[in-house]
DNA sequence: ACTTTTGTCAACCAAGCGGTTAAACTATTT
DNA sequence: AAATAGTTTAACCGCTTGGTTGACAAAAGT
């Protein structure tokens, strides 16, 4: 335990980074701020990442490699597609609401500068997945046990069901006339709501 | 086209600022190029709005009156259900790809200042609205035409699944791997898509 | 006609910003 | 233990920011 006292810092200043970026985007972020959170001198996150820019790009990579994984995971085994959607509501709505934060940060900063995508993504969704996915489905409609339906728009169906009540609960409490604690409980519902409501649409 | 030379200069100075703070948010937004989007002299903006923050919330305040009204009205017809699902996915998929930056940027300040909505929101969404919604869904499902679901869950559903695939295009393209023109195709097909996703979901 | 109010602008200002520097401190090497 | 290299800090810098000022012009009121 007395090595790595550089990667430490390193690792306190991403770590504070990401809070402070994450929460208030790339234009509200302040680098004394991080700084601070971190308990170091500023001067240090230049030492350590050059420039705000480039800090703000080692955590957004991080951001992007926390959750796209998540979504190969599960497209990946080798479910019924039912159990797939069961299995990924459940666990992808568990682990937003952890860290719900991080799709808003990554879809707004994605907005701002679109091509930031191509080097931050790893390796994933490449074209394997999509095809397993497609010929998945493709074989379902063939045996006539979901309706006829395209992996793009079933793809964007379950994330959007996911994801978007999460997002906007500061909305949603407001319009749904609910408190932090009753909204977290619609949430929490949702984990199986969500997947019979897919399957219930899909299915012959 | 002589008069109101002051109410135009103001008029002026809130379309540039609508199209600023949209696009780049709060912290991205700069005075100046809000003045130089209006032709106008940058002590303008403080002469009609006093400060940056009291700018923001009138571009605020217009964004959530144009997109809540819009929710009620469909809401408050005397269509069936299913009609109304028809209705709205339809006319609100078209309406939000044609502001497609309003809702997230909703979404964001109402992170940064969840307070916002209190001093911004009208009169929208009051307790008859939501009352009615409710109780035409406990009919249906007394009467066997729709599966029990609670009303607050499938107005989540319903706003997800028109809105999020929108929002996220810059996300989605390079997942989904389409081009521009590919996903507004997309997004098209989805105006009917949705509907009858929905329908299929929660009809007995 | 002249006085007051309202609208407009160039110039300015203090504060806060990201980023730099040079020196001090702390290991590590020789 | 002296020299070297790596780490940390306070102080600083140039620039941009939101906001102000004072002069001036155009209406509006009298």
């Amino acid at each position: 335990m007395t090595k790595n006292k550089e990667n430490n810092t390193e690792a306190l200043i991403l770590d504070a980074a990401k809070d402070i970026f994450q929460h208030k985007g790339m234009e509200g972020a302040r680098m004394q701020e991080i700084a601070d959170k971190a308990g170091i001198n500023k001067a240090m996150l230049h030492y350590y990442y050059r420039s705000k820019q480039k800090l703000f790009e080692a955590v957004f990579k991080s951001a992007i490699n926390l959750m796209a994984p998540k979504v190969v995971e599960i497209i990946n085994t080798e479910e019924h597609l039912f159990d797939k959607i069961r299995n990924f509501t459940d666990k992808y709505i568990t682990f937003i609401s952890k860290h719900s934060y991080i799709p808003l940060f990554i879809i707004n900063e994605l907005r701002r500068n679109p091509d930031i995508l191509k080097t931050s993504l790893d390796h994933n969704f490449d074209i394997s997945v999509r095809d397993k996915l497609r010929s998945e489905i493709a074989i379902l409609i063939q045996n006539k046990e979901i309706k006829p339906i395209s992996a793009e728009q079933l793809f964007l169906d379950v994330i959007s069901l996911c994801v978007f009540p999460i997002i906007t609960k500061p909305l949603m409490t407001v319009i749904l006339d609910k408190n932090n604690k009753q909204y977290d409980e619609i949430i929490t519902q949702r984990k199986k709501y969500v997947a019979d409501f897919i399957i219930n649409a899909i299915k012959y």
